[in-house]
DNA sequence: CGGCGATGCGTACACTCGTACACATGGGAT
DNA sequence: ATCCCATGTGTACGAGTGTACGCATCGCCG
């Protein structure tokens, strides 16, 4: 077959991982499956990331950068005269507004560090991220603690299938925003 | 080979997948891998438990069970006396103190109901069950954010590979319980 | 323009896995 | 005492996987 020339190959490659994970979840992640999605053949996915681990943490890295777009887009955070609180609990809500698809594919690969030592500087970096973000709004800690409510609301949201109720959100964030 | 008589075979291959799961994680989690480490063969496994799925709910169950002790021995809870969130705060510092790696193996059953429906009642069975404990302490709306945010602690430290700060979950806490 | 190294392509191998199946055994119901 | 079926055992098969390797191709640098 003629060879193409090709030089987005790896991102596209890395794109394609991010669809099969959505799909059928790291479990069914294999150079193979990208390989397919991606259309290119075995050889080049291997090519390009020597192991599976090397390709999660680029997933991760663009999931990342996908999601700190949508916070920066947010203009309310910068906002100060705002209601904090309020503003995450919307903007959850709109994280969860399109189905569980996306949540459930970023947090997966968000989760997946909990056995990858590969993928935990790239969450630390995530969670350090938007923690600066909120720290213009408030002290670092309380920024912190605001980001580990969020995962654990959201974690509850899809770990047992419950709906995910704004006003809850709101009060408990206001809590610790004070 | 001689046919052995072994009632409390189920049992075992449960204890053996759990111990499976804390040294190679789910992913090493095999019909194959767990029948060696409970050494009983391989067909006993699949007739026990046709899927795999069926074995990672009723280890997650088992897994609960043991949490679920942990929290009941603590009498602390039940002293209306005693400061809810460092009692909570003490609870995680203690769950942390042998290392991660028993935070590690029962967060990863926990997670896994996130791409696995199977195991999301047993995962709701868990958030539920130790909210109604809470319960007895502070109203339902507050148990569940206080769980959420120990969640998200929790993470926090297992995700990002940091440590276990006590003061500041104490302080978060107690901004939730009021 | 020449070649060389990065990139692309196809295939083969050894391994593990889930599943299915045929057969053995003996506890407990009748 | 007898028989049945839940339980236990061993093996085989096909599918999928990571990895390695040889060869092809061509952009780019000298």
């Amino acid at each position: 077959m003629a060879r193409r020339y090709d030089p987005e190959r790896r991102d596209r490659i890395i794109d394609a991982a991010i669809r099969v994970v959505g799909a059928r979840g790291i479990a069914g992640l294999s150079h193979r499956s990208v390989a397919a999605e991606a259309d290119v053949p075995l050889g080049s996915t291997t090519y390009h990331f020597a192991s599976l681990d090397e390709l999660l943490t680029a997933a991760l890295r663009r999931s990342n950068e996908n999601f700190a777009e949508v916070m920066r887009e947010s203009e309310a955070l910068a906002d100060p005269e705002a209601d904090l609180a309020e503003e995450l609990a919307g903007l959850l809500g709109e994280y969860f507004s399109g189905g569980r698809g996306r949540a459930e594919l970023e947090y997966e690969l968000y989760l997946a560090a909990l056995r990858r030592p590969a993928l935990r500087p790239v969450a630390a970096e995530w969670t350090d991220g938007t923690a600066e973000l909120l720290s213009r709004r408030t002290d670092p800690a309380t920024a912190r603690a605001l980001i580990a409510l969020m995962d654990g609301i959201c974690l509850q949201v899809l770990l047992t299938g419950g709906a995910y109720d704004e006003a809850y959100a709101r009060e408990m964030l206001g809590r610790i925003a004070g």
